[in-house]
DNA sequence: TTGTACGCGTTATCAG
DNA sequence: CTGATAACGCGTACAA
């Protein structure tokens, strides 16, 4: 079918390691054979064959990416910054989706690695011993974009969940003296631990003891959010502040807030995590822990080109920057604005 | 590094071409060579190297898809189940995100073929002859999977947007005299231009002339769907009703309104479209049509799997269902709720 | 500066 | 049922 270097050679007459020379930009080859070569190529439409390329070379220019359910619009943003950053240096990306399943992951890296890709990342949540040794195992250059990781030989990029969590807890102590939280699942989610490291620090910090009712748990989306609002009501009837995990579990509780007659931020004020775009547009608008999906996913990116290139890394954990973003869903207070 | 076939063959005392046939499930070897080679398999850690594989059979189990802008949450969906869906049949998904541009579109298109992939999917708003007459060339089986598309030998999977359009113009008629419209851009969106269709179907068949100043445009997003009700209101100050064509944008208005003391709905009704998740959980929570991400993008990633796998396919042009939803933010009446 | 020849790891053909 | 051998298309010593 499409033509090989063979069939360029030969038209331009020429060996087919001269083609080969022109196709990856040596200088040992002349400025004549190199234009007929080229004139060649295209008159032949010739594509280079990067199955036969990566046979020889292994570098497949490909890089894979293991998600935990990309219908998170804040990964989502991770997701596409990574692949703009990736094709900048002409990598692909291959994508695959995990839901967070630890058998998906394993099942993904080995089809990864028969693929030949050059470089690994991973989204996920958790953190077990049978990923961790699987990813030592495959040999693969690899980034892991999500919670921290204390192990020190993996590169990891995060935000500082415990710090973020922290800023948060010193803002809502300024309102009540305890706070509800709606946290992430407490299975297979660091995240959500070390927010709640950073919450339970601040409780100590203002002696104050956090009880069992004041939490109540969700699984990040809009539903559970607002389950996890009544059930939080249910408990504590006097509740006036309440700190969610997630943006849209905070959108969902403050649903739960207006079809309860609940003013916000009047009778409650919540924050939520993450600052997806809709949280400007609600009603009221979502004050919230801005973090980057964008600068997450260019770090990421970035670092594992180092490591593909054999670059030092001189730091293999890096943190996305964070800030505490004051809107209508919490009272305003002498701190910033947006 | 790791070991190939010919380690196999001299740990199980076979030839290569034996597993060769145990790997591809061939049913003419003994049970027993079978098995000898497996535990040769399993001891060695042995995996394939996909790229000779394709290097001979020219079959990379590699699908690519381009899509537009995937910060799109509808756009997210479809991304992500259409990748469900190839896993399912062993293939990977390479992923490019074109945002739209023509000359991102085709150097993906470009480099995928490259890469080998098997089949392609294109998200996109808009069919330019280039992109056509690229997609044609690379005799790669391809799906569209977005606006309708004419040319009779393309295959394409989409709402029907006209007859969307339709439902919801002739809900709103129940309302006002005319309705404003919050539309995509002018520029390179089939599927702006497609529910511009069925509005403008209803509006002549309601004998209404439709004038200029009910037709705003965005682009899809919050901020454009703001600007563009601000934009309405400005020119219609009797404005009831408005349909906007996307959820985002719909959301944007709503904000709008709110800042603005317009009651909605009882000062006016908004119609979105796409019903992205977090329509339900607005205030008010969001009337819109409601057109299946997953939906959209199983059928074209089933389609996709149906031209590689050379199988007939009766139908070309396929829809996705869709469906008004009547929430909070239009007034009720006889018509479906949800 | 250019050409020759070999090998990367598979699968397919053919003969046994 | 099994094995030898020739491709697939490219990069790279080495030779010229």
């Amino acid at each position: 079918m499409s033509a090989n270097m063979k069939d360029v050679a030969d038209l331009a007459g020429v060996s087919l390691s001269t083609v080969s020379r022109v196709i990856n930009d040596s200088n040992l080859v002349s400025k004549d054979t190199a234009y007929k070569v080229k004139t060649a190529i295209k008159k032949l439409d010739y594509q280079i064959n990067e199955s036969a390329r990566v046979l020889r070379t292994n570098i497949s220019k490909l890089v894979g990416i293991i998600g935990a359910g990309m219908d998170n619009p804040f990964l989502m943003k991770t997701l596409k910054s990574m692949e703009a950053e990736a094709i900048k240096e002409n990598y692909n990306i291959i994508y695959g989706d995990s839901d967070g399943e630890l058998e998906q992951e394993l099942y993904y890296i080995n089809m990864l690695k028969q693929k030949k890709i050059d470089g690994l990342i991973i989204i996920t949540a958790k953190f077990s011993d049978e990923l961790i040794e699987m990813v030592r195992s495959i040999q693969i250059p690899t980034v892991f974009a999500s919670g921290y990781i204390k192990n020190p030989d993996l590169v990891a990029v995060t935000v500082n969940n415990v710090k973020a969590a922290e800023d948060v807890s010193d803002y809502l102590f300024n309102f009540s003296d305890y706070f509800g939280i709606i946290r992430g699942p407490y299975k297979d989610s660091v995240a959500s631990e070390e927010r709640m490291i950073g919450v339970i620090n601040k409780y100590r910090e203002n002696n104050v003891k956090l009880k069992d009712k004041y939490i109540s748990e969700g699984d990040f989306s809009y539903e559970s959010g607002y389950r996890a609002a009544q059930e939080l009501f249910k408990k504590n009837s006097d509740l006036k502040t309440i700190f969610s995990f997630s943006d849209q579990m905070a959108i969902g509780a403050i649903r739960y807030c207006y079809d309860n007659n609940i003013k916000i931020p009047e009778d409650v004020s919540i924050v939520g995590f993450d600052d997806i775009e809709v949280a400007r547009f609600t009603k009221p608008s979502l004050s919230t822990v801005s973090q980057s999906g964008a600068e997450l996913g260019v770090k990421s990116m970035k670092l594992l080109l180092k490591l593909m290139n054999n670059e030092s890394v001189t730091n293999n954990k890096e943190f996305v920057s964070h800030k505490l973003v004051i809107r209508e869903s919490s009272k305003s207070i002498n701190i910033i604005k947006s």
